[in-house]
This record gives structure tokens, C-alpha cells and sequence, in this order.
DNA sequence: GCCATGGCTAGTA
DNA sequence: GCCATGGCTAGTA
């Protein structure tokens, strides 16, 4: 009982690698397009164990409020990236969330 | 038991 | 700030 199929880091991955430059999506709308509305923080340990973040673009993945969130290499670092999409930043948040973020549903 | 989250509550200013 | 969530790892027996 109360057996249910596990998230597969590749669906995750395989949603990353669509997210375009400069937009951005967060952990919770990955675990929900996913079927796993409360697997936010897992999607977060999946992308830390990115085996390829050059194809796999983790770093336009954010917190749903948006705050910056983790990275492997550093917030610092995910900060520097995303800037270099054209994304600003007030200390660790983000400038116009709602107008960079992405709509799952619609990628391919 | 940790953690790259998230949603909700209490209760300050 | 608390705590449920879900996947993972270290490392005990």
C-alpha cells in the first residue's frame, strides 16, 4: 500500500533541457507537471546530482518565490548565468518573476 | 538524517 | 519559523 511510482531524474532532466534562455521555471511546477505536487525538494536533490548542467541548464530553475535556490557550483555562480540570459536580481531575488517564468505545459 | 522546497501559521510593527 | 515531503547517503550491526 501507499505505493506509488517514483520521480525519475530523467523526466526531470527532460524537462530542463527545454526551459529556454532567459526564463526560468521553479522546483514545485517540475514536481506538479510531473504528478508529484510535494516532491519539490526532491526535484532539487535530482538537479544537484546533474551529471551534464552544459546540456542541462539547472540553473533556470528557482524557488517559487522567487528567490534564487540552490546550486551545485554556487548561488553566486547560478546568478551569473542567469544575468548573462538577460534576468536581474535584488540581492537574491528575482526582478519580474512572474514575467520570466515559463509555462511548462506549453514547452517542446 | 540530510537537503538546490513550499505552504501555512503566528504574531511583530 | 515550523514541518511535511521524497530521494539519497553514510555507515551501524
Amino acid at each position: 500500500m501507499h505505493v506509488h511510482k517514483q520521480l525519475k531524474a530523467s523526466d526531470v532532466f527532460d524537462i530542463v533541457v527545454k526551459i529556454p534562455e532567459g526564463k526560468v521555471t521553479t522546483y514545485g511546477d517540475i514536481a506538479k507537471i510531473l504528478g508529484h505536487p510535494g516532491a519539490s525538494r526532491a526535484i532539487g536533490r535530482i538537479l544537484n546530482s546533474n551529471p551534464n548542467p552544459i546540456v542541462v541548464p539547472c540553473h533556470r530553475v528557482v524557488m517559487s518565490n522567487g528567490n534564487i535556490g540552490g546550486y551545485a557550483f554556487g548561488k553566486t555562480r547560478k546568478k551569473e548565468l542567469l544575468k548573462k540570459e538577460g534576468l536581474h536580481f535584488m540581492r537574491d531575488d528575482m526582478h519580474d518573476f512572474a514575467g520570466c517564468r515559463t509555462n511548462l505545459a506549453k514547452l517542446r
